[in-house]
DNA sequence: GCCAACGTTGGC
DNA sequence: GCCAACGTTGGC
């Protein structure tokens, strides 16, 4: 059992767009980095936690909590010809891309990135640490906690 | 919209 | 395999 941290765009995908969906569960599609890639990979189970995280936006911040309710399979979007996520080098037999699908646990209070900052426990969380740009990284259990703490008050 | 910090690409 | 040029991310 793992915890993860997972950036989307709330333009794109928000925490309210995830409560929208059937069973409150979406495919996380659009990963194009090898390290995010890999995570999930090689690394996500079923049950694994969540900080789902608002990303490029007004305030950004964790927005709510899910799970992994899928192991990595391929990236739909990689063999769509024009599309976005489109990738030539992919193919069905060979696919390059994967994603897991998350689950909404529940929506929580906007929990900021400047919180987290004014946090001294969490200041080695990977989201804060200076250059970090990945959409998805591993986080602590002991950060995990201190994170579900905050965001119940 | 700026730009720092990365990641990727491709010529050599 | 090096590295310059380019593209992307994402906070501010």
């Amino acid at each position: 059992m793992r915890y993860w941290l997972m950036k989307s765009e709330p333009t794109d995908v928000s925490i309210d767009d995830l409560a929208a969906m059937p069973n409150e569960t979406v495919d996380w599609y659009g990963i194009r980095n090898y390290q995010a890639r890999n995570f999930m990979r090689d690394q996500m189970k079923v049950g694994d936690g969540v900080l789902f995280y608002h990303s490029n936006c007004d305030v950004p911040g964790i927005a709510g909590i899910a799970e992994v309710c899928t192991l990595a399979y391929p990236d739909r979007l990689q063999f769509i010809v024009g599309h976005k996520y489109y990738d030539a080098k992919a193919t069905q037999e060979t696919p390059r891309w994967v994603n897991v699908d998350v689950k909404l646990v529940r929506k929580t209070r906007l929990l900021s990135l400047k919180e987290m900052r004014n946090t001294s426990e969490l200041a080695n969380l990977r989201i804060l640490q200076r250059g970090n740009r990945l959409s998805i990284t591993p986080v602590d259990p002991r950060d995990w906690e201190t994170i579900i703490t905050k965001l119940k008050v």
